[in-house]
RNA sequence: GGCCCCGUGGUCAAGCGGCCUAAGACACCGCCCUUUCACGGCGGUAACCCGGGUUCGAGUCCCGGCGGGGUCACCA
């Protein structure tokens, strides 16, 4: 059995879509799985949409998530170069042997006459098909347009009649009917292939055996294979992806910002949760098992349980899956991580980060909305008073009046200012009061943080804030309340 | 519009003719834990797009409808 050998192809935009990033993935699990080789390609022939470091995001984001190509740009191979603006001048003998063969052929139709033609077709109604027009012209003709140096395109030769299909491993059996297909233009009129032909070659010439891409080629496989056909070439097994999608009815787009993988970590995603969390769009391992680390996706991976129908991509869901990788990140990582999300709000003040971070870890599902859930340390909100109300703990408006003014001398009296202490202290003197627990520590949080829920309870928020501004802000309450 | 693909709860999904009065997970709701919230534990609501077939038997196979997506470039 041949050695199995899967390749991404992005072209160099400068931004890591998610599907994209899906897409390397199951090419780089597959490969791994198979104990062959994943391939890195880039599809640069559009130099007008060339971006400068474009390649970099690409580099970055791959080797980020841990999957390390086999063969590339960077680490080389022997199928090289992987850079397809560098192989620009391998295309067109290909492209002559098939005209040699009968199955593409010279045309000289214009851009501008295509469009005209293209036109008319529409106001008939009909689809546009290109004509063949060009196929009519004698050998002659051919070499005398040449010689005259008439721009060029060369076209693929497509059967009008029968039917075209093919086998997918997602999909299954396909059929097209022949009259349907084009005749795509391989060489384009500067000399460069078009992406479609220029991915057959290098596909070929890489010794690719499956193709695993986006499902928006479908269609344009039957073309694909009569190119290998037309050159005896063997047919790669096709693994085409279903699309990964916003919601029933769009794509995950750039304009919502929930396209890009950079958009994700930039907001606070551990790239762990996300790669664990986009395998799972798409593919399932048939157990319960959900949640992956890279070697156990590659070990139960199969790509026979791919899906068929497109899935949503539930942020919800990867919150969620955030959540739980972020409980389980050691202490140590995760207050370094936090940090920077702590500095945007605490920056210049005097709080325990390290106690802080023990308090948000398991309360923090994505690392942007830290800031949001702690301003309250930084600068006391202005509060509505009905928050002192609360049924369970027995504690309204009237019971912070009076718990408040006894609580102020004892929290006073502290000298120590530990968490521990603190805790101690007021726990002895509440019986005293006749209070039950919550009537005491329910008002001294809302007093001092100025919201219904935080994270942590009374004690180890006024620990935070310390001694003054614990004070400092009870007086400020028992003012508010007259 | 032609052609192609898809159609199980709000979402991801298991299901490959009888084990389905249909798993599991997210979300949601309730209870427990608890000085709030979160975490954690327990429980609950909720689905086979519709209509015809085939079959002793259909979520599972076939056809049609409807719905959604994709594709129809000298873009990739």
């Amino acid at each position: 059995m041949t050695e199995v050998r899967t390749r991404f192809a992005p072209s160099p935009t400068g931004f890591m879509h998610l599907g994209g990033v899906r897409t390397a993935l199951y090419n780089y699990l597959f490969a791994k799985k198979m104990g062959g080789k994943f391939i890195l390609r880039i599809e640069d022939t559009d130099q007008e949409r060339y971006v400068e470091g474009a390649t970099d995001v690409i580099y970055d984001t791959l080797k980020g998530c841990g999957m390390n190509w086999d063969e590339g740009p960077d680490v080389g191979g022997d199928w090289g170069p992987y850079v397809q603006s560098e192989r620009k001048n391998l295309y067109m003998p290909y492209a002559k042997q098939l005209v040699e063969k009968g199955a593409a052929y010279y045309c000289f139709c214009t851009e501008c006459e295509l469009k005209e033609r293209r036109a008319q077709a529409e106001a008939r109604g009909e689809v546009f098909k290109y004509d063949k027009k060009c196929l009519g012209l004698s050998k002659e003709e051919v070499q005398a347009k040449l010689d005259a140096g008439l721009p060029y395109v060369i076209r693929l030769n497509c059967p009008t009649e029968g039917e075209s299909s093919y086998d997918d491993v997602v999909f299954g059996h396909i059929s097209f009917p022949n009259s349907d297909l084009d005749d795509m233009v391989l060489m384009k009129a500067d000399g460069m292939p078009t992406y479609n032909f220029a991915n057959v070659i290098d596909d070929h010439l890489m010794g690719i055996t499956h193709v695993m891409r986006g499902m928006e080629y479908l269609s344009s496989t039957p073309k694909y294979n009569l190119l290998y056909n037309a050159f005896g070439w063997e047919i790669p097994q096709y693994i085409h992806l279903t699309t990964v999608m916003r919601d029933a009815t769009h794509k995950l787009s750039k304009r919502d910002g929930d396209a890009y993988y950079s958009d994700f970590i930039g907001k606070g995603y551990l790239k762990e949760a996300l790669i664990n969390y986009l395998a799972l769009v798409g593919w399932n391992p048939g157990t319960d098992q959900e949640f992956f680390t890279m070697d156990e996706l590659i070990d139960a991976f199969d790509i026979h349980r791919l899906n068929n129908s497109p899935g949503i991509f539930d942020v919800n869901k990867l919150d969620w899956m955030n959540s739980q990788y972020i409980q389980k990140l050691d202490p140590d990582k995760y207050l370094a991580m936090a940090t920077p999300w702590f500095e945007k709000v605490l920056a210049g003040k005097n709080i325990d980060y390290r106690r802080l971070a023990q308090l948000m870890q398991s309360r923090t599902d994505i690392f942007s909305r830290i800031p949001e859930k702690i301003a309250f340390l930084a600068q006391m909100p202005d509060y509505d008073t009905a928050i002192f109300f609360n049924k369970k703990q027995k504690s309204d408006v009237d019971v912070a009046r009076e718990v408040l003014p006894k609580l102020l001398p004892v929290l006073e009296g502290i000298q120590d200012w530990t968490e521990a202490n603190i805790h101690d202290t007021v726990m002895a003197q509440i019986p005293a009061w006749g209070k039950k627990n919550g009537a005491v520590l329910w008002p001294m949080r809302i007093a001092i943080s100025g919201q219904e829920s935080t994270p942590g309870g009374a004690f180890e928020i006024a620990y935070l804030l310390g001694k003054d501004e614990t004070i400092r802000r009870i007086r400020a309450s028992m003012e508010k309340l007259g």
